[in-house]
RNA sequence: GGACGGUUACCCAAGUGGCCAAAGGGGACUGACUGUAAAUCAGCUGGCAGACGCCUUCGGAGGUUCGAAUCCUUCACCGUCCA
C-alpha cells in the first residue's frame, strides 16, 4: 500500500462528527507516517480498555480490529489495560456514574479482554501495559499541575456532563480526573496515535493532546471510530439492550446473529469489524448497488468474514453451510446437539429436558404457536410421545437430536 | 444532620384495600410474509395443572384485616431540596 492507501485504510470507519477535524487528523496521520518512515521507526499506537465487564461483544472488538490494521502495517501496538482508571469508571459513555470495581474483578476481566483481543490482534506483536504502573505513583502536586490545564467549563460543556448537570443529577469531582489520567497515559506511552470510540473524542482530542503538549511531547493523533449498531441495526450494540453479538458463543450462532442484521447496517459492519480494505468493500457495495450482487450474498460474506475472524475459516464455512441448510433450504443442520431421553417422555417433557424451553408453560406456548416440529412434522399435542428417534425443533433456530 | 419523594415482572411505567398474575409501552420469543433479515400484521411473555383451579411475585422483615402491591411499624437502598 502506498501512503495514501495506508491513510485510507487506517481512517476507515472513523467518525469525528466534523469533516474538518477528520481531514485534519487524516493529514496529521499522513505526516506522521511520512516522518516515521524517514526516521525508520514505527508509529506507537495504543488503545485503552476499561476492564469493567467480562462479557465481550462484537462492539468491543472494533478498536481491536483497528489496532490489528496498524500491526499489519508494521506499527508498534500497545494494549493498555486501564486497571487504575477503572477505579473511577469512565463517565464518557454513560449518563450516570459507573460502579467502581474491586481489584480482583478488574484482574479477572482484564484476563478475559486479553484472551478475546488475541483472536483479532497478533499476540506476539502486542505489548500489554497497565496504567497503574504510572498513575499509582502520581502525587497530589502532579494532579494539580495536570488539572491546571483545564477549566470546569470545558467539562461542563461536554454532552454527558451537561445532561446530568441540567437534569440536576450529581456530577462527581473525581469523574473529571478520568480525562487527565487518560491524557497522562498517552504521554507515558509516548503515543503517536490513540484509538477510541466517539465517546472518547474529548479524552483523546482535548485532554490527551493538551496534556502531552503541556508536558512537552508531540500530541497524539486521534483515531475516533464510529459506533457499531446492534443486531437491530440502529442502536449502539449493548448487552443490556439485547441487541449484541457475543464473542463467547459458537460459530453457528455468531453467523446467524450477523445474518439477522438489517441490510442498512452492512456498510458500517464491513468497515468496523471485518478485515477488508476500502477497495474490497467498495467492490462489494458497488456490486449490491448495480444489482450484480444479491444483498443476501453480501451479508453472507459479511457473516463469514466476521465468524472466521473469531472461529477460523473452517468453522465459518461449517456455520454457513448449516445456515444455508437450515434457513434457506428449510432443513435441519448437520451438526447438532444430541440428547438421550426415554421413549415414554412426552414432547413437553423433552422440550424441558433438552433446555429448548425453560419451563413447561413456555413449551406449551411454543406448541400452541406452531413453533415445535419433530422430524419436520408440526407437533400439536403436548402430551404426544416421539415414538422414534429424530430431530426436535423449537422455533426456527433451535434443534436437538433425540435418541433413546 | 433535617424535610420530602421514590423502590412494581427483562426494562420503562400504571395501579393507593377485594373485580390484580397486576394496565400501557419497549424488548424477547412464536407464526405469516421475505432474501435470513428489515418493515408490516397476528399471537405470546411468572410457575404447576391445563377442566375447574392451585402456588409464588410488586425493595427486605414484621403487623393490621375475612382479604394487602395498596394501610401501619421497622430496616435497606436511591433521589431532590435545605443545612
Amino acid at each position: 500500500m502506498n501512503l495514501n492507501e495506508q491513510v485510507d485504510y487506517l481512517m476507515q470507519g472513523t467518525e469525528y462528527g466534523d469533516e474538518t477535524l477528520k481531514q485534519k487528523m487524516a493529514d496529521e496521520l499522513r505526516n506522521r507516517l511520512h516522518t516515521c518512515q524517514k526516521e525508520g521507526r514505527a508509529l506507537r499506537v495504543y488503545c485503552g480498555f476499561d476492564p469493567t465487564k467480562a462479557d465481550l461483544h462484537l462492539g468491543h472488538t472494533v478498536p481491536m480490529r483497528k489496532l490489528r490494521q496498524f500491526q499489519e502495517l508494521g506499527h508498534e501496538v500497545t494494549f493498555l489495560i486501564g486497571n487504575y482508571t477503572s477505579l473511577i469508571g469512565d463517565p464518557s459513555d454513560k449518563d450516570k456514574l459507573r460502579p467502581q470495581l474491586s481489584p480482583e474483578e478488574i484482574a479477572a476481566n482484564a484476563q478475559t479482554y486479553a484472551e478475546q483481543a488475541f483472536r483479532i490482534m497478533e499476540e506476539g506483536k502486542t505489548r500489554i501495559r497497565y496504567n497503574a504502573e504510572w498513575l499509582a505513583g502520581l502525587s497530589f502536586e502532579d494532579l494539580i499541575r495536570l488539572g491546571s490545564n483545564f477549566t470546569l467549563q470545558q467539562f461542563l460543556t461536554r454532552e454527558n456532563f451537561k445532561l446530568r448537570w441540567e437534569k440536576g443529577d450529581p456530577v462527581f469531582l473525581h469523574e473529571t480526573f478520568y480525562s487527565l489520567m487518560q491524557g497522562y497515559d498517552a504521554y507515558m506511552l509516548n503515543a503517536d496515535v490513540q484509538i477510541g470510540g466517539t465517546d472518547q473524542l474529548f479524552n483523546i482530542m482535548t485532554a490527551a493532546r493538551k496534556i502531552m503538549e503541556f508536558l512537552g511531547a508531540q500530541p497524539n493523533i486521534a483515531i475516533i471510530l464510529g459506533i457499531l449498531p446492534g443486531t437491530d441495526g440502529v442502536v449502539k450494540m449493548s448487552k443490556s439492550l439485547g441487541n449484541h453479538v457475543p464473542i463467547n458463543t459458537d460459530a453457528a450462532d455468531m453467523y446467524g446473529k450477523i445474518m439477522s442484521i438489517p441490510d442498512s447496517a452492512m456498510p458500517v459492519y464491513y468497515r468496523l469489524v471485518t478485515p477488508l480494505t476500502p477497495p474490497e468493500i467498495k467492490h462489494i457495495e458497488d456490486g449490491v448497488r448495480t444489482g450484480s450482487m444479491h444483498p443476501r450474498d453480501a451479508k453472507m460474506r459479511l457473516a463469514r468474514e466476521i465468524t472466521a475472524a473469531f472461529y477460523g475459516a473452517e468453522e465459518a464455512q461449517k456455520a454457513e453451510k448449516s445456515f444455508v441448510d437450515t434457513f434457506q433450504k428449510g432443513g435441519i443442520p448437520e451438526e447438532l446437539q444430541v440428547m438421550k431421553v426415554s421413549p415414554s417422555n412426552t414432547i413437553l417433557e423433552i422440550l424441558l429436558l433438552t433446555n429448548l424451553t425453560k419451563s413447561k408453560s413456555e413449551a406449551r406456548r411454543l406448541i400452541e404457536q406452531k413453533g415445535v416440529r419433530f422430524d419436520g412434522e408440526l407437533i400439536e399435542d403436548p402430551s404426544a410421545t416421539p415414538a422414534k428417534e429424530g430431530v426436535l425443533q423449537a422455533g426456527k433456530r433451535h434443534f436437538v437430536r433425540i435418541v433413546f
